[in-house]
DNA sequence: CAAGCTATGATTAGACA
DNA sequence: CTGTCTAATCATAGCTT
């Protein structure tokens, strides 16, 4: 009935009101943060205390990945030289089985699946068979071939393998 | 005229219409992050990497003082990562949904999955499938348990993603 | 790329459970 | 703390500039 309109932009002294609010607006800027990432293919990772003290995070890949790679790039010492950096995120390649895997690893670590709605769990298990199907095709080229490239890089036609660069 | 709706919550393929749509959700999803630590009074620290390779941060306080902090809470802990795909915390059902997605979900931290073995992406499908029939029978029973009185006007879908929530 | 426009879905404050 | 409900406001995709 009243939304942000009737709301000035200060801090809530009820302590009640500003918990509740306080869990409410904590739980869409998360789903926007993951939209964010999960859409735009960008890197997030969102920190939040709350009043109470209490922790909560959310990390397209993690928390301390993400910020390793916000101290290389000179967030917090501008005396950096830095080129563009060579970016992290493979953002060519829509059917990379890595992007897809680590939004399954991301969404099941951050969820308590028990209370997972069965729509998403189907989104979930369409990526893995997705990643089970190109997997299979790329063994199958692999045998044809004499098995000569098993594992690395060999004939990857699939990922640019972006993710892992040197440090981690 | 076409909002979220009918976008599909997954990655833009478009490379322009991906740009365009991280710019204006970025700046909505910082302008939530300071309206989040300003009204409730949390403390808040948000990076985000554009798929371009450029940093954008947000901090009610500072980057580095919030990451600090989390980590002094315990946040970095790394024992999510367990050899052999044991759970790290199982409440004694090897049924658990929570306990499956833990596998999965270290599994696929764990593996470069581009060198994946089809073998085991077709165990992680089948845990995942379990999974996702488990969710489904549990959500069958809470509605034959009269829990069914949503679905009136609101339509609001459901979230695609929760937190992890710290200790106090 | 960024900015304005507009119909439409998403978010939200407050009261209640 | 989280979920539901209602009404009012906001955010947003697709276009255009």
């Amino acid at each position: 009935m009243a939304p942000r309109g009737a709301v000035e932009l200060r801090r809530i002294e009820d302590r009640t009101s500003r918990q509740v609010r306080f869990c409410k607006r904590r739980s869409c800027l998360f789903k926007k943060a993951y939209e964010l990432g999960l859409l735009c293919d960008a890197e997030v990772a969102l920190l939040v205390f709350s009043p109470a003290g209490r922790l909560y995070e959310y990390a397209s890949s993690s928390i301390g990945g993400t910020y390793d790679r916000y101290q290389a790039f000179g967030g917090d010492e501008k005396d950096h030289l830095n080129e563009g950096g060579a970016s992290t995120n493979n953002d060519g390649d829509p059917s990379n089985i890595q992007s897809r895997l680590k939004e399954i690893a991301s969404w099941s670590l951050q969820n308590n699946a028990d209370e997972a709605d069965a729509n998403e769990l189907e989104k979930l298990e369409k990526l893995l068979t997705d990643a089970l199907e190109n997997t299979k095709y790329k063994k199958m080229l692999a045998q044809r071939n004499g098995g000569a490239s098993t594992g690395s890089g060999g004939g990857n036609s699939i990922s640019p393998m972006g993710q892992k660069e040197g440090r981690s």
